[in-house]
DNA sequence: AAAAACTTTCAAATATTATTGAAAGTTCAA
DNA sequence: TTGAACTTTCAATAATATTTGAAAGTTTTT
């Protein structure tokens, strides 16, 4: 296989699981472009290489940036921006789970806990019981997943391979 | 709290979360309406409660059963399909991961690896080397959740409790 | 064997989400 | 302070994903 098809391969197959795990999947190869390239590029490359509008380009790469899987960098001489990916697949890792964590496990939970508050009555005092039971064993699953994705986000990758190999074996 | 409100803004939520990540809202809502539902519920109650034509109704809980989340039961007497979720948790959780290591990440692990066979010629014999690099950390990263998440999808919940408290502490 | 009761399929319609690109905004050198 | 070089925004448009519902398929009862 030549480099480019191989490239290329892997930019599309990185954005098709973006897109599966609810990540736009422009974001998602604007990233494996990053993960891929060893120089420093600027939005004009991004645009052109994955064929891109200016926009789109501009908010994904921002994105990006937010997650902590993209830095700006600026090249002396240089007016325009230049970005470079994240390349420890680690930190990448760690990100990720730390945005999707904040995005979408946290407001989950804070539902959970609200909607534990439920009051009954003398005729669905079963119905609210066994409702509250429920809710209040997803969301002891839910926080336990938090506190675990809290504890990968944080930690070494030499702890998390180690422990993990005990885990695993 | 009303019992019905809670239970709509379970669902909502739930359904939310679902499409967030990449699991069609329907489905996890349809999901979200087993796991707090104590009765059988029949494909009629499903398109009622959530007001979701036949077909739509059909093909999710289908889905659903695919993945192991929704069993199929006969009712004595009763000549149509009834249905209970179900309700641990734990095997949920595990259901879930599986289906989704088949359907993404052994897709990618199988990409990975084709892409690492790419060759190299005077010219760009670096640029090669550099990708062949990255691509064999990111397929090892890959293989190492791989590994975790089938031990997860295979493991007693007390197992996993007692070994994941040691991990988090 | 036919009809009734039910489930499944799938092409068309709808809803959702992502993308474009021109205009507005910003920064900086002169 | 202007204008060139660049970045950001956002309403309109396009692409993608989901949903509908009627027709076809299946199973059971009469």
């Amino acid at each position: 296989m030549k480099l480019t098809e191989a490239k290329e391969k892997f930019i599309q197959s990185w954005g098709g699981l973006g897109s599966n795990w609810g990540i736009n999947r422009t974001m998602a190869q604007i990233h494996a472009l990053f993960l891929i390239s060893d120089e420093l590029l600027s939005a004009e490359e991004v645009m052109e290489t994955l064929k891109i509008s200016r926009g789109n380009a501009n908010m994904n790469i921002r994105t990006l940036i937010d997650w902590g899987l993209v830095y700006k960098e600026y090249q002396s001489g240089e007016r325009k921006e230049f970005f470079r990916g994240e390349k420890d697949i680690w930190k990448v890792t760690q990100r990720v789970i730390k945005a999707r964590q904040r995005q979408e496990l946290d407001p989950m939970i804070e539902v959970l806990s609200q909607i534990q508050h439920v009051d009954a009555d003398e005729k669905n005092k079963k119905d609210v019981a066994a409702f509250k039971k429920q809710i209040k064993d997803i969301k002891a699953h839910a926080e336990l997943a938090d506190k675990a994705l809290t504890k990968i986000g944080a930690s070494e990758e030499n702890w998390f391979l180690k422990t993990f190999m005990k885990l695993i074996k």
